[in-house]
DNA sequence: GTCTATAGGCTGATAGAC
DNA sequence: GTCTATCAGCCTATAGAC
């Protein structure tokens, strides 16, 4: 977990019936779960309070409102992903493989949280970004960044605008997992077969290093390092 | 006009006191207008009623309802996009230029419905793809499988994956107009100056074009036509 | 075809008992 | 902290006058 603190509170003479910090936790699951599948219009209190097996008058107690479970829901999305996608810059000898994590935590963070593209997806058509999760946002877009400077730095790639290159990557790997579901429902209806998420991210990378590659590309590659503090 | 016919309903005796194909017009815009904005839940007929200048009612009258209108707008956005794309493939002498042009008409189409991404983005991520789209949907997917298959031929792109090439393309391109307002509102407090939707598309250009180009990357291009009929 | 008026349901929030 | 009961507001759809 995230937002909360790991340790379930210690009641203090066992006078309560049960944990509170389980009914957050409750009701953000509900959150996590039916926000990116039908917004946040599209779900009621009363939705929430059920799928997370407690009364609804909590939510206001616990959150203050709906608004503000679905902001906590979000923020928590955000600080796993910003978390997540921050390791990858650790374990990379070169920008080259730090893409290759990047887009595999990108991956493997659907698996956990299948619906967080859906989410983020919302929020950035409808609201607006939310400024509790810009910070996290602005976080990940720095993982990018220092990719595409890194790797023109190694040689690895030719120079990009780093936001350019943020938006047509990160953009693309949203879309696509966030249709995904979509994708599953028209299968019968559609004349090709589903794309897997592997074979995806596996064509993304193929793109990005292609599309990357310094001009004249030789054999050797770390071998010129050019202008090494030169910004425009 | 896309999905209405452009005579104007000729009236028969003067009877009627207005054109009842402006009442729909008015609404299809109204919806165009608020739908991709709020989602779908997060307007109200009153809303659409207002912004159209007409009385509520004439929603239902109309269009069976607000899901109806929905619908409608849905479509009518879906058929004027794909009739843009589609043109795209007749006037381009290589699947270079085709790309280019696909490119330069999905930017055009922002200009006159700038929001059509987002109302597209919304439908995809929620409701799934309705059945009256989806046969627009899977004509825009094959001009971009065409151009990838188009490449290959003419020797200019090595051979990929369309469905995977088509995501990834036009993923990134969804993403970046359908946030467009996200980013400038969020604009003043970002450390990062706003990227033109010309820039993106020029970098989406230079990275697929890139991306794509063949192993062997000589200065002949059509040189070698290899197996023709080759299908997996 | 267009309007007004209204029905009937569901929404999110909260007061107050436990 | 958790629950029940309830409220006022808004929602979509429609009957019926013009």
């Amino acid at each position: 977990m995230v937002t909360s603190l790991a340790r379930p509170s210690r009641r203090k003479k066992g006078r309560e019936r049960r944990d509170p910090d389980a009914t957050r936790r409750a009701l953000l699951e509900a959150g996590a779960r039916l926000f990116p599948e039908k917004g946040f219009d599209g779900v009621s209190v009363e939705d929430l309070a059920t799928r997370a097996g407690i009364n609804k008058a909590l939510i206001s107690y616990h959150f203050g409102g709906k608004r503000g479970l679905y902001v906590a829901v979000l923020e928590s999305a955000f600080v796993e992903m910003a978390e997540r996608l921050r390791t990858v810059e650790d374990g990379a000898p070169d920008a080259r493989e730090g893409l290759h994590l990047f887009l595999r935590a990108f991956e493997d963070m659907t698996r956990g949280r299948p619906d967080f593209p859906a989410l983020f997806l919302r929020e950035a058509v409808s609201t607006g970004i939310h400024p509790a999760v810009l910070p996290h946002l602005l976080s990940i877009m720095r993982v990018t960044r220092r990719l595409a400077e890194r790797g023109h730095r190694e040689g690895l790639f030719r120079r990009v605008d780093p936001v350019l290159f943020h938006f047509a990557l990160v953009g693309a790997l949203g879309f696509f997992f966030a249709t995904e579901p979509a994708r599953r429902r028209a299968a019968p209806h559609v004349p090709f077969k589903q794309p897997t998420a592997q074979a995806f991210i596996h064509h993304l990378e193929e793109m990005t290093v292609r599309g990357l590659a310094p001009e004249a590309s030789s054999e050797t590659k770390k071998k010129s390092k050019k202008r090494k503090g030169a910004r425009s």
